[in-house]
DNA sequence: TTTGTCGGTTTGTCCGACAATGAGGTTTAG
DNA sequence: CTAAACCTCATTGTCGGACAAACCGACAAA
């Protein structure tokens, strides 16, 4: 008697009433059917259309808005929403935390994320982004001369070469990372005292190559810079394969 | 009478209950309180403990689920997760795809982002990734050989080399990049006649090199394989400034 | 060992009530 | 005429309670 072939089943997926609600939502969001900045329609409203109680309705709707398909954006009404790197990056730089990545993991990748950032900075970058690059610069210099910590400062001004790079999928890409790799450089700073200045002269050099449209050279000064950022780290004798914690509240994020 | 000087307050963030309940349980999550695999309190006893309505707990909950905080392992009773590639990943994607990102945005990425998987697999794949690519490629052949598209089996290979590089912030970083590639090479194939034949060197020239350990082959070899993709696409006469559509679902997911 | 049954617990859904909040319209005062 | 004050009503937030459905674990029977 040969056994019996075995016969895999998938899980039954019951859905409840409210992922019911939630994904037809969802949908309707993703199609277009309900667009960026419409109110979201009432809970009873909803709850006739789709025959179930308003309950039912409230507990999809906030499955929404952990997603940030519905936001308020004044008053009490929810109204449809895109989701943007306010939503996903803190979450993404949460679950990387979460999963214990390293400073050298994140490092890895910021190394080719920020010279890419730099270079197409020079093709985008508009005069406003010029402006507050340049201003980034003489608040840095200042903050040296002062003896205060550039480390916002630095995550700043890498911020602003990503959001003049004018690539969407860049600037979700990469902001998590920085997010998780700001701690790092105020970990940084106060133990290797050439750090500070030489991050000065790096975007100096950044600034110009991409004011100037050149590409290669924002590039390379960015590539440096990042070079640099792992030396520093070393040379302060943290620890490349350790965990990163999470940045306090209010310390890199943009926005 | 000078004018009163005006005062400038803050919006006040007045929260609901249920995002007090949300906050709090994701507060303990991410402290390691509740620790991943624990079953969640039951709703009344945390009902009880933040002394509130039970529905005014679900609610909260529900939040935490669209988050990947929580999750349904078998049974009804919810447990702490890690959210993962698997919640973050389609959801970045949707984002990009819902801000129009284009075909051009996503390829300069992976044009960073690839080569520098195909480096860091040289050095971290295990045996069990090189038979997974291994068998990637002896499917790739089949395929084509029956004229069949190896579009699915491409992103696969990617997705095999990604692994294989064994850093969590390019694998985060890199997916929903992947995913929105995909239905570009999907249109791509058939238009191209030339692509399959080249993807398939391509990919056996990156499998040699990370098998052998030679990050700088490997490197080369996925760079001229990603741009590669571009001339493709180019050649097809397909939109580079087009944004690109969502992938249909079970099209190139993982997992 | 496997299947069936039972009891208890938990989750899902509903209903209804009331308070708080915000939006829009109207009235009043300068 | 305009801005501020006031009013009304609709909507959201929260609560309590009820009941059904689903699940789990324990135990007995085959």
């Amino acid at each position: 008697m040969s056994e019996p072939q075995k016969l895999h089943l998938p899980r039954l997926q019951v859905h409840a009433a409210y992922d019911l609600v939630w994904r037809e939502l969802e949908k309707r969001i993703v199609d277009g059917t309900l667009r960026a900045g419409d109110r979201l329609p009432t809970e009873m409203e909803l709850a006739e259309r789709f025959g179930v109680n308003r309950s039912t309705v409230r507990e999809g709707i906030r499955r929404l808005e952990s997603e940030g398909l519905v936001r308020r954006a004044a008053g009490r009404r929810l109204v449809v929403s895109l989701p943007g790197r306010s939503d996903l990056a803190p979450r993404t730089s949460r679950a990387l935390m979460l999963h214990q990545v390293t400073f050298r993991e994140l490092w890895q990748v910021a190394m080719v994320m920020e010279p890419l950032a730099a270079r197409l900075a020079a093709d985008a970058a508009t005069a406003d982004d010029l402006a507050a690059m340049a201003r980034n610069l003489e608040e840095t210099e200042q903050a040296l001369r002062q003896g205060r910590s550039p480390a916002r400062l630095d995550t700043e001004f890498q911020n602003l070469v990503a959001q003049s790079a004018k690539n969407h999928a860049l600037a979700l890409s990469r902001e998590p990372i920085g997010l998780l790799l700001y701690p790092a450089m105020e970990a940084l700073v106060p133990l290797v005292p050439q750090a500070g200045p030489r991050l000065l002269v790096a975007h100096t050099h950044i600034y110009r190559a991409i004011r100037d449209g050149d590409g290669d050279t924002a590039f390379r000064w960015m590539e440096k810079h990042v070079a640099d950022f792992r030396r520093g780290y070393e040379l302060a004798g943290l620890p490349l394969d350790a965990p990163v914690r999470m940045p306090k509240s209010g310390g890199a994020s943009e926005e």
